[in-house]
DNA sequence: TTGCTCCTCACGTCACGTGAGGTGGC
DNA sequence: TTGCTCCTCACGTCACGTGAGGTGGC
């Protein structure tokens, strides 16, 4: 439905229980483990963003579905979190490789013209 | 002690449970489970190699020291796996476009010293 | 008042580790 | 025979999910 996450925290407990079909005692575990922290309102209510959300439902699967237990839960989201980073970082250091091994040419090109060339030379 | 690992099957069940401070009926488990699979002898005797015992001790780690049960170890197992592979990968990757802008330096280098000196070329 | 929230306590179930018990081959 | 191996069965413990029970503010 939406094109982006809403990374406001706009849902109640009940609400986050229903979207992300669990119990509200589940995700009061959660949170009392550190795995979901929402936000908490001036009247000390939890509200749960769509990211939030999306990252208990990532849990529900990977305990419901496959059995893991929240210690394993909590070390595999950090790993998938170090995956996502490694790949970025990675990313990153090809492009600037890229650059300076294209200005590393630049330098190379006009040494080789200054030989090619005295007379512009120094 | 050994500088390297040995991958030869060595160890029967008893001597790998020792040497993995753990207990034989544990390492018949982690078989069962699909996480630890040695070597068979002959007659049916299981065998570990020096790999198995630190695979075993990774495992002992994750389940005694940080709680994770054996659904976690699995995933946490081949995620650790996917890193190391995703590490060689854009390692590979890295050499390869090095050499990729280094054909293309010397391609560039060569078209311009053709427009610098016209009787050089074709 | 109703329906939510907050919290704590407690129970059922299941996974894991471990031991016991009985077998068989060097 | 001794000491290992193989296997299966069963029990204790603990984590997790879930419900109950009692509170408080729109």
């Amino acid at each position: 439905m939406q094109e982006r996450l809403n990374t406001e925290p706009v849902y109640v407990i009940s609400i986050a229980a229903k979207l992300a079909e669990t119990h509200p005692q589940t995700l009061r575990m959660y949170e009392e483990k550190g795995l979901v922290c929402p936000f908490r309102s001036a009247n000390n209510i939890r509200l749960y963003s769509e990211a939030d959300i999306e990252r208990i439902r990532q849990i529900q699967n990977l305990t419901q579905v496959m059995g893991v237990n929240l210690a394993g839960v909590e070390v595999i989201l950090d790993l998938l979190e170090k995956i996502r980073t490694l790949r970025e970082e990675l990313e990153k250091r090809h492009e600037q490789l890229r650059q300076e091994m294209e200005q590393e040419f630049m330098e190379r090109l006009r040494r080789v013209a200054m030989n090619m060339d005295p007379s512009g030379g120094a």
